[in-house]
RNA sequence: GGGCCCGUAGCUUAGCCUGGUGGAGCGUUCGGCUGAUAACCGAAAGGUCCUGCGUUCGAAUCGCAGCGGGCCCA
């Protein structure tokens, strides 16, 4: 049986009670269940990090993938759903060591390794439940019990697999490079862990003095003045111009400079040299080999021993000096020139930012505190041309905020240059991307300028790099799993594969040595870059690995391009030589309501949790659905949320609706399904049946197309615009006749074919209530229907009601009659009152067959009773027509003539006029002197004068007029409407239920209005329901008396209910 | 500084690929409806389509340059 529901929209009762039925029947188990021997569709999770709370980034994109695996689902896949944790790294290595009140890595090695990896790994564990309670609080089907977790042992094998496969291939190096280097976590930091920031920095102004040459320097600009001590050599661009300027100091000294043409200007009012004068003009090419003495090569015994000269180098830019300070040992693109030219790679600062024993003067020192004494030092050698502050974007580290410096270090790298052609050939060939150009541009280009991957970290909670080398003949090993490595090193036991326990595990090598393991381990973008098949227990099972990689779908943000699509591209290419995944859908980020990112600093932040709380999970999946584009940022508004709480509000009212009807009635929909009710369907069921064809469609492509924003929002227009606002108001009144007619079944039919796939389309977006729709629609009818709606199939068009040429009518009739609400509001009359008829000038023959076709809804929304539907472009022959001379062109044209024409065309009258030029352009007209002249059409203005009581409004269908002259009859039927409803409104007062009869009483004073309404008091007493109706008793009585005022009419009604 | 995306009414957006009178929703104002009713519906006002230049008979749409926002990089 059907059931009536709450007369509110209540998301959290909806919430509780489809959550507590999901989990007493093991819904989300028996969905998966029934599907397993489906298409395969291998989705893989994109592993949130265990930070303990998710954002609404986070949530928005679980949300697309619930809803696409839902879609799936539905349409019979076999749903790949495992969600990823990301738990390991240096984020939850800081987290920890600030609860521990940890300032550095000693702090870290005295409380023991051990000990804190204990630690890190409770914290992530803790929080990885945290985050799964919000993740099922947003109505996400995963398989919770069993995801992926990094910090697994069989996780860990997949990463040392990839690894001992990146050997095999030679493409694991192990070599000095410059990385980004965080002083504080004493660690290398990947380019994608370094996050810009505005930040003071000194902006000195350096004079290297030109070896055997007196008061010669040549000048650059830097932000470090702590790199002066490992400077090695300076760079000029080979193709710009350079010259030597004399310029004339304060004092009166002389210096010859060497500086960037355009520099002259910038540093003559930098150095304030209050004249100057240029000598000679080099291209930078011309200045390759000459030399200069280090700046400090005092205070840097080391520096004394290297040769300093000029360099050039293509990236140089013309900015300050348009000369670069080269310290190799600080700089990539310094590190790069060194290596061209053989350069030394001097770098005398430790892993800590301090300077090491070989920076001389300065060792001990912490780079940045230097900063002030080695800009001191320069002065006081009077080698310092200007010196001052600049704020500039810089590089932090993303977990603690230090500012980066760069280190040339020893390190691990995968070398992405030798598998980049595979990988572009990938993106370009093998993967699908959603949008396009995600891939074939933004991607691509990353992945083209993409450098090697430093994939080592000196830390501690991570995956340990499986590499073990002998200290004495410097051979490798290299495991690719767990049991390999036991195998190897002789274990009796099992073993756990984190530091410290895999640091102890050594190795005779074959020379007698004892092997020790590399003591880093991976940069935890490595740990994310293998989900794809460790997420498949792979290596330590093959079978579903080969069942079903590579995966089918991924969907992430677009910051993921330098992250997650990058990383496990890398990895597989790698490893198998394959894509790991088939197609990308690439969303956006939440912003907050200007566009701005959503920070705890701006204040700005909304989080899931509250949106929840104010309207739900489905209402917040559905905004952030049909808000946006996935791949366009998302601004969150409240008020738009609010909208959308209003739409599904609206369709629980829709759905609500016609429940006590049926209820009452007894419908049972199985006796009775849509498609054999057609014959006693009228044209507007047939309509919305269509209409909801179209709308399975359209959302069946959206979604096909991964368009998640089309598919709501062509569900919402459908709930909005076709149901609510169309075809509910014209069946109201048959849903309120009390015989069991088929007219009244063919709209409960129809109304519930409607909502059952209604509950359907809308499942993948908001579950619960869509589950809530289909367990009383479906299942309180049929026990045998599927148990949760999510495990029904995908609806398909019915061919059967599909109808274009309805549709096309119907949006025609709905053209017409709003166009004669707009004229019946010009002509001041209430849809309540009848009209006698409305006219329509139609544009086209399709109008006037729509209207002929839909007479009956056409009249019944116009409240009209008739249409008259001219031919298309036929003047209205009731319309009357006023002509003005048009005196700008009769002027010119007739010149003192031309009041005579004027009076003439006048006398002629607009009606006859009209009619010549209807037909043709010009005519002949007599004057009143008898002289006959030519009138052309724009001699004459013509304007339609509607008659009184009439109306007109334009319409994209044409000209549509509404007759609102009144009669006796529609007069009595619009006082009679009016009663009926000033009864209806005081039956609500009272909260009579539907079918409580009741006595009333109208008193009206007026005796016109009151002879109107004589005849009609059985009508009224039938449409209120009233045992008893009298008219113009002595005094109104009953249990509620009002007084109302009727378009100026006094009223007093009164009126008594009894219980049915 | 570079790559990609976005810029349309007070706000959120459709239209842009494939050039031809810019269309919704929210908000505002006015009105209507009245057994979906603390709901619903209609109308009006509101636009330098970010700016400039170009192509074209014609540009929101195509091209170039710039400005602002986002992500990524330097």
């Amino acid at each position: 049986m059907l059931q009536e529901i709450p007369e509110k929209y209540e998301t959290k009762k909806v919430e509780e009670q489809i959550n507590q039925f999901w989990n007493e029947t093991d819904a989300y188990h028996k969905t998966r269940e029934g599907r397993k021997n489906g298409k395969k569709f291998f989705f893989v999770d994109g592993p949130p990090y265990t930070t303990g709370h998710i954002h609404m980034g986070t949530a928005w994109n679980k949300v697309i993938k619930d809803s696409i695996l839902r879609y799936r689902s539905m349409n019979g896949d076999a749903v790949t759903d495992t969600p990823g944790w990301d738990m390991h790294g240096l984020p939850i290595e800081v987290k920890v060591e600030e609860k521990l009140g940890f300032q550095s890595k000693k702090d870290i090695e005295t409380f023991g390794v051990g000990n804190f990896i204990q630690e890190c790994k409770s914290f992530a564990i803790e929080k990885k439940g945290d985050m799964t309670n919000q993740f099922k609080a947003l109505g996400i089907w995963m398989d919770w019990d069993n995801p992926y977790m990094t910090l697994k042992d069989e996780y860990i094998e997949a990463a040392w697999w990839v690894i001992q496969k990146a050997h095999e291939k030679s493409l694991l190096e192990e070599g000095k490079r410059v990385v980004n280097w965080c002083p504080r976590c004493e660690t290398a930091i990947a380019d994608s862990e370094v996050e810009y920031m505005d930040r003071d920095d000194d902006s000195i102004y350096v004079k290297f003095p030109v070896k055997g040459e007196q008061d010669f320097y040549v000048v650059i600009w830097t932000t470090t003045p702590w790199t002066i001590p490992s400077n090695v050599a300076a760079a000029v661009h080979p193709d710009a111009e350079y010259v030597i300027v004399k310029a004339t100091r304060e004092d009166g000294k002389v210096e010859r400079l060497l500086i960037g043409k355009e520099s002259v200007p910038l540093i003559m009012k930098r150095g304030k040299y209050p004249s100057h004068e240029i000598l000679e003009t080099k291209k930078g090419s011309d200045l390759q080999g000459l030399e200069y003495t280090a700046p400090l090569a005092a205070e840097v015994p080391a520096q004394a021993e290297m040769a300093h000269a000029v360099y050039p180098a293509d990236y140089v830019s013309l900015d300050n000096t348009g000369i670069v300070h080269i310290a190799p040992g600080h700089g990539l693109d310094d590190f790069n020139v060194g290596s061209k030219f053989g350069l030394p790679i001097f770098c005398p600062v430790g892993s800590n930012g301090s300077y090491t024993k070989e920076a001389g003067k300065y060792a001990g020192m912490n780079i940045r505190e230097a900063n002030d004494i080695i800009i001191e030092d320069l002065k006081s050698k009077d080698l310092l041309l200007s010196q001052g502050k600049i704020n500039h974007r810089y590089g932090h580290c993303w977990r603690c905020k230090t500012a980066i410096i760069y280190l040339a270090t020893e390190q691990w790298f995968l070398d992405v240059g030798k598998i980049k052609d595979e990988m572009l050939n990938a993106i370009d060939n093998e993967i699908e991307w959603t949008p396009d150009w995600a891939g074939s541009a933004r991607f691509r280009d990353w992945v083209a300028d993409a450098r090697d991957w430093c994939i080592s970290r000196q830390r501690y909670w991570g995956i340990p790099v499986p590499i073990w080398t002998c200290p004495d003949c410097k051979k490798r090993a290299v495991f690719g799993t767990k049991q390999e490595l036991i195998t190897k090193a002789q274990l009796t036991g099992d073993i756990e594969l984190h530091r410290p326990y895999v640091d102890e595990v050594t190795l005779e090598c074959e020379c007698g040595g004892k092997m020790v393991r590399t003591k880093d381990v991976f940069d935890v973008w490595f740990d994310s870059a293998v989900a794809s098949f460790a997420t498949l227990g792979f290596p330590g099972r093959t079978d579903l690995f080969e069942e079903k990689w590579p995966a089918d779908f991924i969907t992430e943000g677009h910051d993921q391009t330098r992250g997650w699509f990058y990383s496990q591209l890398g990895a597989s290419i790698a490893a198998f030589g394959k894509t790991p995944y088939k197609s990308v859908l690439m969303h956006g980020f939440t912003m907050d309501k200007d566009g701005k990112k959503m920070s705890k600093s701006l204040g700005n932040v909304v989080t899931p949790d509250e949106v929840i709380e104010k309207y739900g999970a489905d209402v917040l999946r559905a905004y952030s659905l049909s808000s946006s584009a996935p791949w366009d940022d998302l601004k969150f508004v409240w008020d738009d949320v609010a909208t959308v709480n209003r739409t599904v509000n609206i369709l629980w009212n829709v759905y609500k609706f016609p429940l006590p009807y049926m209820v009452l009635d007894n419908f049972n929909p199985l006796e009775h399904p849509a498609e054999s009710l057609i014959g006693s369907m009228r044209e507007e069921d047939k309509w919305i049946l269509s209409r909801l064809q179209s709308t399975v469609a359209e959302v069946t492509e959206a979604m096909d197309e991964k368009t998640l924003h089309k598919a709501l929002r062509g569900l919402f227009n459908f709930i909005l615009e076709d149901l609510s606002r169309w075809y509910i108001q014209l069946i109201r009144p048959r849903t309120w006749t009390e015989a069991n007619d088929p007219d009244k079944l063919a709209v409960y039919a129809t109304l519930y074919e409607t909502y059952v796939t209604i509950a359907k389309l809308s499942a993948p977006f908001m579950p619960y209530l869509s589950e809530t729709m289909y367990q009383n629609l479906v299942k309180n009818i049929d026990e045998n229907a599927p148990l949760s709606v999510h495990m029904n199939d995908w609806p398909a068009p019915k061919e059967i009601f599909v109808n274009a040429e309805l549709e096309e009518h119907m949006e025609i009739v709905r053209n017409v009659v709003e166009a004669s609400s707009n004229a019946r509001q010009k002509a001041g009359r209430k849809l309540r009152w009848p009209i006698s008829r409305i006219v329509v000038v139609p544009t086209d023959e399709a109008v006037a067959a729509a209207l002929t076709h839909l007479r009956d809804v056409l009249l019944e929304q116009t409240n009209a009773k008739d249409v008259e539907v001219l031919a298309v472009g036929e003047a209205w022959k009731d319309l009357d027509v006023q002509m003005t001379p048009n005196q700008s062109v009769l002027g010119p044209t007739f010149k003192q003539d031309a009041k005579k024409v004027s009076d003439a065309l006048i006398e002629a009258g607009a009606k006859s006029l009209k009619e010549v030029f209807d037909r043709v352009e010009e005519m002949e007209l007599s004057l009143a002197d008898g002289t006959t002249v030519t009138i052309t059409a724009d001699m004459v203005i013509f304007e339609e004068l509607i008659p009184e009581g009439i109306a007109g409004s334009d319409s994209d269908c044409g000209m549509v007029y509404v007759d609102a002259k009144l009669t006796k009859e529609l007069e009595s039927e619009g006082y009679t409407r009016e009663v009926i409803r000033r009864i209806q409104d005081m039956r609500k007062e009272l909260n009579l239920a539907v079918d409580d009869q009741i006595t009333a009483a109208v008193l009206i004073k007026d005796q016109h209005v009151s002879d109107l309404i004589k005849d009609m008091t059985s009508l009224i007493a039938t449409e209120v329901r009233a045992g008893e109706l009298i008219l113009n008793p002595d005094a109104a009585s009953g249990d509620l008396i009002k007084e109302w005022d009727i378009e100026g009419i006094q009223m007093t009604i009164g009126i008594s209910g009894k219980k049915a």
